[in-house]
DNA sequence: TTACATCCTCTAGCTACTGTAGGTTCAAGC
DNA sequence: GCTTGAACCTACAGTAGCTAGAGGATGTAA
């Protein structure tokens, strides 16, 4: 039986962050000690290395709830997963767009600076006139 | 003079979002009509503009705070702002390296899902085992 | 004058955690 | 058996950057 402490060390998770999955209803309530305290066993370890490995490959919360719940369900098509990844897919191929024009912006901001007063500074003249940007950026590259 | 929903259409922001902005001191508390309301001038417009386009670019709140400031001295050093878009640049592409890993294994494990149950999914198979992913993506992709 | 779009403040909610305060439990060493 | 100190507990507040809603006031055109 392991400790929240060293279930966290093992996955790699904070001590609250696996408190937190477990209010929200990720991972599930563990026994306790007469104490009060959890205990874990390798079922919650293994739950808690798939979440945090979601997590990794950027899956939201939601989207790993989904996916915990198909793979408890070993009978269920494997179309449901194959196309929650594939929206994952879409969207880190989405932000790469956006980031990509974003760098080729700041980049060119930067290349033009040529360090004198922030009179006659390209970044903040960039910055005050859209019109200079060759890239389209509508949103928000977050 | 325009009202909070005009320059909110001009500038591509919600009227939430710019009140928000003042509360955070972003924003000058513009002036009011006799009932009460805000009215903005060109400054305002100028400002904002600026803002929204720095955060298009991915520069965080208080980054551009330093940026707005150092356009309101045209007499301080370039060097200061030429920095923050170097730093902004850094952080871009440290996303976008992050981000090409992830598509990489996204894109395998939705390549080999071959269609059949949960039970023999790829997608699954991979989130269970850390140690099927050929790239590493210690951080979360955000 | 009346209708109604837009404005106001205030508060709460979102994601996914992270940190802190103040107190309890566990396990090792003596 | 007793002490010590690390690790545990709950509860709540805070992070970024907004966004949404309630409930009411204002502005403007017909």
């Amino acid at each position: 039986m392991l400790t929240i402490g060293t279930l966290a060390k093992k996955t790699g998770t904070k001590v609250q962050t696996i408190r937190y999955y477990e209010q929200i209803g990720l991972m599930p309530e563990p026994g306790r000690t007469e104490g009060g305290q959890r205990r874990y066993g390798d079922a919650e370890l293994d739950r808690l290395s798939f979440v945090r490995h979601a997590r990794q490959l950027g899956f939201s919360l939601d989207a790993i709830r989904e996916l915990l719940d198909l793979s408890d369900h070993p009978d269920k098509s494997c179309a449901e997963a194959d196309a929650i990844a594939r929206r994952q897919l879409k969207q880190v191929e989405q932000r790469l767009a956006r980031l990509e024009a974003l760098r080729t912006e700041l980049k060119r901001m930067v290349r033009e600076c040529s360090g004198g007063q922030t009179s006659d500074c390209r970044v903040l003249e960039v910055l005050r006139d859209h019109s200079e940007c060759l890239t389209e950026h509508q949103d928000i590259g977050a």
